[in-house]
DNA sequence: TTTGACATGAGGTACGTACCTCATTACGAT
DNA sequence: ATCGTAATGAGGTACGTACCTCATGTCAAA
């Protein structure tokens, strides 16, 4: 049987309600018996019944996901992930809202934060764009108290007390692997494609990218990265001009998640034998190009492990517990064709 | 707040005596009392708190984990992740016991399934090849009761509750693809190991890898299958022999995860950038053969999720509980060297 | 010596569920 | 009318922890 109060205090020779207030670092005790209580409690190595103290405490964790409101199909699969999780986690004491935000607008998600901030959430989970402004909010939540992991996106960990999300210059690099090898040895280019080079990790990616080109395949010339801006035509126009101006495109690289475009130029004006096509995350659009030889590798996250991860290390967070690190590794996933059956749907 | 059982009892108009023993199929009530409280459960949308539950009953889940004692690298690394979620899992009301068996022995094995199930165990993970004597233990362990799920290698579902571990069939795709592309285009052979073609998961991986590659890949031919046997000098010799024989070797995949031999052979007679290996399960070796290059790529599965998933699923089948598919699928994962950094160390 | 502050003990109630005993009711059979 | 039985209610204790009140103890300053 594990040990319970009533044998600490046993051991401490005190009595229970003595071991109560040292653990629950209430006042009134003695320095002398707070250590002879703390020794007693490590010599029984004694662990709290969470689920007990949980339940006397009538205890509910309170957590906050904020994401952007109008992303792509990446930032919707994330909100069902997150609204599958919430009903789940209900059975075991968690509240999990969300809250979307306007990406594109860092004085909203200050605003947002701030309210929070006032509501007595047990920890945040928030994916953005690392801003001045975001950062100050965040110190605040931090300063009050409150867990904030960051998902998807990297903020310093100096500033959020976790991140989970992948390592984006190793997957640039993966990709920039698989691009190379994929493309074989005859001398070209590859075209790089990204919603914005403002993103953090668009960038990393794409640093990581070029120093696996650089290094193990220099026949294969990197272009400048074309930014796409959400703008359909846009991108359509950079894309066809740059395969005008290079006869010898063999690869595609897409930085960020929104892949619509590109796939739909893809399939509309070119044959797409000719190159090798990369892109990230395994939205429903990425899937089907894969699925119908558009696309040849995606490089991607688990979405639901994302969020799972995230209410675990907040739950942790809130208890002062050690998080799982092994657990709560996100792995980076390269998809192909062959295993995209394995792979979990995002619906 | 959550409805608990004298919500249901006052929405039901019994006290909440009779709404225990509808709950818990207690005998002695009749059956419009028991349809009547029933409704009222699923009208309050009710769910049992189980903590609260499993602290009344003293709960313990009781597993065990019954794998193969004297593997190589990756029973190794399992038998750690077992014991390393023992650990952690004590926190839960869950006890595991590691249970190494000799794995040639299906007689040993039965012996050891049998005693289980006089002991008490709540649930059995178990690895091991199918085999007609295994099949029937295992469905006298599920005619008691027990539930038992199959890890890293198949069983029939129609025999146990569950699979956790992934589509070798897929796993083969993967490896034919990547070696199809990373090989290149000139024609050539595969050479193919394997521990031994007795197993049922390098059977079916040769058989997804074939069937790439003569789809996909016809100009490089795929030689029959080379059985090591885990005998060093018998391998050295074949592989030596098949190298001599081909002068087009292009590339090595290997099915099973033991490995040590192949990559000494590698490192010592040969230029190992003449040809693409491939081989299976991130066990330490494999891992510092990536590194120094002498591997290309390794396709993996993540143990730790695999013993933590192995664990919720059977802590669900003696709850009855559903167990959530997204979260239990285990991912077909391809390691290069590049994503290598991003990816548990087994240890 | 009194006072007061502080340290500690004793004992209670609560959390939501399980499971037990005993009492009561209803109803059909005798 | 009486009895037996099945159905139900009432009320308790327990699980391990939290948190509350009140009583009692100790020791030092006034």
């Amino acid at each position: 049987m594990r040990p319970k109060i009533v044998d600490i205090a046993r051991e401490a020779g005190v009595s229970p309600a003595t071991v109560d207030r040292v653990l629950n670092g209430r006042a009134g005790v003695s320095d002398g018996t707070v250590s002879r209580v703390s020794a007693a409690a490590k010599k029984l190595a004694y662990v709290r019944d969470l689920s007990a103290a949980n339940l006397a405490k009538k205890r509910m964790y309170r957590m906050a996901f904020v994401i952007p409101e109008h992303g792509g199909q990446f930032q919707q699969a994330l909100a069902t992930e997150v609204l599958d999780s919430a009903s789940r986690a209900l059975n075991e004491r968690t509240e999990i809202e969300l809250l979307p935000v306007a990406a594109e607008d860092p004085h909203a998600l200050v605003r947002t934060l701030h309210a929070l901030s006032e509501s007595a959430v047990d920890g945040i989970a928030i994916m953005a764009p690392e801003t001045p402004l975001l950062r100050d909010a965040v110190r605040q939540l931090k300063e009050s108290g409150i867990p904030v992991v960051a998902i998807v996106s990297t903020l310093p960990n100096t500033i959020c007390d976790h991140f989970v999300g992948i390592d984006n210059i190793a997957a640039g690099k993966t990709a920039g692997v698989l691009m190379g090898r994929f493309a074989g040895r005859a001398p070209g280019k590859i075209l790089v494609l990204s919603r914005s080079m403002q993103s953090h990790d668009s960038v990393e990616r794409r640093s990581g990218f070029d120093d696996v080109m650089q290094k193990q395949f220099p026949h294969l010339e990197v272009l400048p990265t074309i930014e796409g801006h959400d703008d359909a035509q846009r991108i359509r126009r950079a894309i066809n001009q740059t395969l005008q101006l290079h006869n010898d495109v063999h690869g595609i690289y897409s930085l960020s998640s929104g892949n619509q475009q590109l796939g739909d130029t893809l399939s509309q004006c070119h044959n797409t034998d000719d190159f090798v096509v990369i892109a990230h995350e395994l939205t429903p659009y990425n899937r089907s190009a894969l699925e119908t030889g558009t696309f040849d590798a995606v490089i991607t996250q688990n979405i639901g492990h994302i969020v799972r991860s995230a209410i675990r290390v907040l739950r942790a967070k809130s208890d002062r517990l050690e998080i799982h690190r092994g657990q709560e590794k996100v792995r980076i996933e390269i998809v192909l064709k062959e295993n995209l059956v394995a792979v979990n749907h995002v619906d």
